[in-house]
DNA sequence: GTCTATATCCTGATAGAC
DNA sequence: GTCTATCAGGATATAGAC
């Protein structure tokens, strides 16, 4: 079902780059941006989310990607700019997910269990993007705030509209259809906060966990 | 349960106040330190929870305060000292209100009712600091985040220990109690990310919507 | 214990050569 | 498009008077 998520090598430029993707493919896949932005937005990935958007310095993020302090301001107007188009894709890519699961399963119960699994997989197999979109967004300008928050609300929508047919069904007994459907991306989210490559458990030990958690927790009695 | 939790009227310093005073009292409750201390304490708090602890200034939390920048360090060595007296401070007291909860309850299904409703009722009445001590823990230098991930895995272990209690009853069915647990604690602490009080819904409810979420996720079919 | 003043270093971003 | 050099301001923390 989400298998349109490729299974990369731990290799963080990979892990990044393949959540940033739509196609799940290489730099071109990316598309829209030059080959040195890419390698910025890696970069400053991978700094946002080991020590996040304030603590991280332009610097930083040019060494990283092989330039100079100035080399960045070719291609991203500010460190905000750059921010913002990570937090903008990573939210797209998240939404895509969850739309793709939903439409591909064959009931409400099947569905929900794909959206919270794939979910909460995709905030560990991309923990490092998930953090960015999760936990740095208040550090966005205002006007990229909403832009995002746009995003944000879809991707609330997607799990709501689940729930309302699982009830119709009758497969899930809800009594508070957006409160649930906060505390189930919750606990999917809440995965990118403390998942590193590290940690004991993996992102398909994850994705069965939280998929069945995720049913447990609207089934009718 | 837990009233041992003051509802304070909304104003932001007493909201911290409350939660960093082990008697919910007013400022020798914090007992250990002066005034002044605890008036640095509660500028840094509203601070850190509104920007972060990078985007904090030093001079930031003193003019709050009332002090000269220069006045913060008679009352602390450095601004991460600061970050550490908050956290420790806030993971003590929410442990507390955890085992509080488990002790206090007559059945493994009314302590998980009661700890994971009032541990997200916390999250939200004081988000502040709730945010602080959830999402500021990574700018800890390493000896103080040592300290505080005790206190974090003693959180863990007392939900750990009333799941496999009510296993035990057989009140509860649960496949992977670690991870169930962790699952539990995602949507409690989700809570501090999310909720402000221009929010629709109220620390009350969420305590209740979340306490009967808990229970459904683990109770036997 | 608090202040004013300041040391010292670092920050995001830009100018202008190549 | 990338570099070196640098600006202008801001950061944490300290010195020393009161």
């Amino acid at each position: 079902m989400l298998s349109t998520v490729p299974s990369p090598p731990p290799l963080s430029e990979t892990d990044v780059l393949a959540a940033l993707a739509p196609e799940g493919g290489r730099h071109e896949a990316v598309g829209d941006v030059t080959d040195t932005a890419v390698r910025i937005m890696l970069a400053a990935a991978d700094a946002f989310a080991e020590r996040g958007f304030h603590a991280t310095t332009t610097r930083d993020i040019a060494s990283r990607a092989g330039l100079s302090p100035a080399g960045v301001y070719v291609h991203f107007a500010s460190k905000e700019v750059l921010l913002f188009e990570l937090s903008r894709r990573g939210h797209s890519r998240a939404r895509d997910l969850l739309v793709a699961a939903a439409q591909a399963a064959p009931t409400p119960t099947d569905a929900l269990r794909a959206m919270v699994g794939g979910f909460s997989r995709w905030h560990a197999e991309h923990y490092e993007l998930g953090r960015i979109v999760q936990f740095e967004f208040r550090h966005l300008r205002p006007e990229h705030r909403d832009e995002v928050l746009h995003l944000r609300k879809e991707i609330d929508h997607v799990v709501a509209g689940v729930l309302r047919e699982g009830v119709a069904t009758g497969e899930f007994e809800v009594v508070d259809i957006p409160g649930t459907a906060l505390a189930l991306l919750s606990m999917a989210i809440d995965v990118a906060r403390w998942y590193t490559p590290d940690v004991r458990r993996t992102p398909e030990g994850i994705e069965e966990t939280y998929g069945e958690l995720a049913v447990r927790l609207v089934r009718a009695a």
